[in-house]
DNA sequence: ATAGGTGTACTACTTCACATAGTACACTCG
DNA sequence: CGAGTGTACTATGTGAAGTAGTACACCTAT
């Protein structure tokens, strides 16, 4: 399910987040489901447990997962709350890069398209 | 005119780029004027002269100004032109950020406002 | 109690991008 | 010629990212 692209890039650590909050979103990761293991992601993705950790850690701070020593890693109970509460700052960004794009010769007829047209949602 | 955050996070030499490339659509930079030189620059931004030469090199790779040696930098005759045309690459991300945003429960009224609301232009 | 799996913490190392520093060369125009 | 321009090159410092290895503490079965 967890994939990552070492040669993006982007950080593996934050595709992993990203990839992990979308599967929140999407429910592939319930809240209170459980997380795969540090161990295990690092084996399956061949990524080192350092770097898994330090996604983990993150997510942890973000108030996206809970972990427990000994048991391992759950979705939090708010984690879907915390996503859509971290949605608005990411408004943000669309509206600033609407502005660039519109400086450019966008139309808005054509930005409200793009923004619009959502059909594919697990591409 | 040009202004540069050492301390943004971001490189000093994209932030550059983006500011001439606005300077372009906006106008301030007409097609065929001619830049500051990169030793001008470097002294009134405090910046190493590598660092706007960096900056010149790849915008003459996109196409967006055109350098003669022993004469200064000039924005290309094509500038705007390549700029619109790079602006469609863009219209991925907005499409992206788009649906990453409907994942998280926002409406696709509030995406229309947010991509609608293009006032401020020169802030 | 033990064993295996879990998260956590820490140090050390490599690699690379970014930025700086300094120098040198070739070109153009007055 | 001389001043100003773009270009090229090497060297250095800094920090992020990732890798590697080790060690510790915790939980839960058996």
């Amino acid at each position: 399910m967890l994939l990552v692209d070492k040669f993006s890039g982007k950080p593996v650590y934050e595709q992993l987040i990203e990839e992990i909050e979308r599967g929140v979103l999407l429910g592939v990761y319930p809240e209170g489901a459980q997380l795969p293991s540090i161990r295990e992601l690092s084996a399956a993705l061949s990524i080192n447990p350092n770097t898994i950790q330090k996604s983990y850690t993150e997510l942890s701070h973000r108030g996206i997962i809970v972990s427990s020593p000994g048991n391992g890693c759950f979705v939090s109970p708010k984690a879907r709350e915390v996503l859509r509460r971290n949605a608005l700052n990411k408004m943000e960004q669309l509206t600033q890069l609407a502005h660039q794009l519109r400086l450019a010769g966008v139309s808005e007829q054509e930005l409200i398209a793009a923004v619009s047209g959502s059909k594919e949602e697990t591409k």
